[in-house]
DNA sequence: GAAACTATTTTTAGTTC
DNA sequence: CGAACTAAAAATAGTTT
């Protein structure tokens, strides 16, 4: 308990690390320092960006601002114009793509809120800007956090389902999870509730012409 | 020569900067500093991994290891994991798998998020007026409220879509998985949410016991 | 074995050339 | 204008709890 001598970090070594649990450390550090860096980039030059890593364990790690599918999409098209615009609602089935949907609303929020903390640090003052500010204005880590419970309990239930159905194995990649647990009826007003959501759909004021490019 | 006090950075703002020549140039400079950090993290880490970012002029700046491609393509098949089924719903190209990818992806960002959150805890002593500390009182606890419901209907919606993909898709082998934790019945945890919105909604901010175990 | 800590390296905002 | 420079800030490898 009392060593003080060479706490800090040597020079790094450029090549993968044998050790496999210190390979894993470092990939979970590295991983959210990475995506840190793209939201923070993201949000200082107004650019759009994903980050999609597979773990060796073929775990799927994205990054996504707004989100990974548009961008892909985008990508993809780049040089082919394709008429077909997606149309997010035009169906009305409940589907997973529109759950998918709601998913990416939410994710949108949080990747918003995600940067806006640190905007809210120097720009207090200033009436809302980015069309994030406007829907929710006070969600703040708190909330965050019970947004995180959900969606673990979320994990829990798809993990849950996954398992019951097929029995063979459930699904990973994961990242935490709490054991709280009981029932509880909660009544409040979903119209308000996806009128909410749906406020927190993006303007997409950024579909002028493609110029495909790639320069690295 | 007069002004030379301080040549090295300042604290960043983290918010779209204005000047368009001097957003330029950061985003040239971080745009290399991303791609070479995800350098890194595929070299010592042995992953893959690929970023696209669309600058404001819609170029587009991509980075892969191995190569974009590939990437994308792997990305957007995951979720044709059957086999020996030929996919009844062609259409439903989301699965659980993505779903569960996209969860990853907001846990991560809730870790970061809640890292900083305490971090801030840390530096209670000083003046600084964070964006989750001050507006305390008119923490929204309606949109909490909203919140809450919205998830509970998306875990609703989730879990029924699951069960209906996973029989329709009868076999959706390929899940890698390293754990087998007991499901025992888990079911709607709306209480815990409860509990930590009624903990919060008082002014009263006392965060503590967020202990998340990583289980995968 | 994950989280906190810390010394050190690495990144980078602002500046000079 | 961009490249080089520099010091402050941020990331993180190794350590401790």
């Amino acid at each position: 308990m009392a060593k003080k001598e060479s706490k800090g970090r040597q020079k790094i070594k450029m090549a993968r690390i044998k050790n496999p649990s210190h390979r894993q450390v470092t990939f979970s550090k590295r991983r959210l320092g990475l995506f840190k860096k793209a939201s923070e980039i993201c949000t200082l030059c107004g650019v759009e960006a994903i980050i999609i890593v597979f773990s060796p364990g073929q775990k799927i790690f994205s990054f996504g601002y707004p989100d990974v599918e548009s961008i892909v999409n985008r990508y993809l098209s780049r040089n082919t114009i394709s008429p077909r615009d997606e149309g997010v609602g035009g169906e009305q089935s409940c589907s997973m793509r529109e759950l998918n949907s709601q998913l990416t609303k939410i994710l949108d929020l949080l990747e918003a809120e995600k940067v806006r903390g640190e905007v809210f640090n120097n720009l207090k003052g200033k009436p809302n800007q980015w069309w994030w500010e406007a829907p929710i204005d006070n969600l703040g880590l708190h909330e965050l956090q019970v947004l995180s419970a959900s969606m673990e309990d979320l994990k829990k239930n798809i993990a849950n389902q996954a398992m019951f159905l097929e029995k063979t194995n459930a699904s990973s990649s994961g990242l935490s999870m709490d054991n709280n647990s009981g029932v509880s009826d909660q009544h409040f007003d979903l119209k308000s509730i996806e009128a909410k959501i749906e406020g927190f759909a993006r303007p997409d004021h950024q579909f002028a012409n493609f110029h495909s490019q790639k320069m690295f």
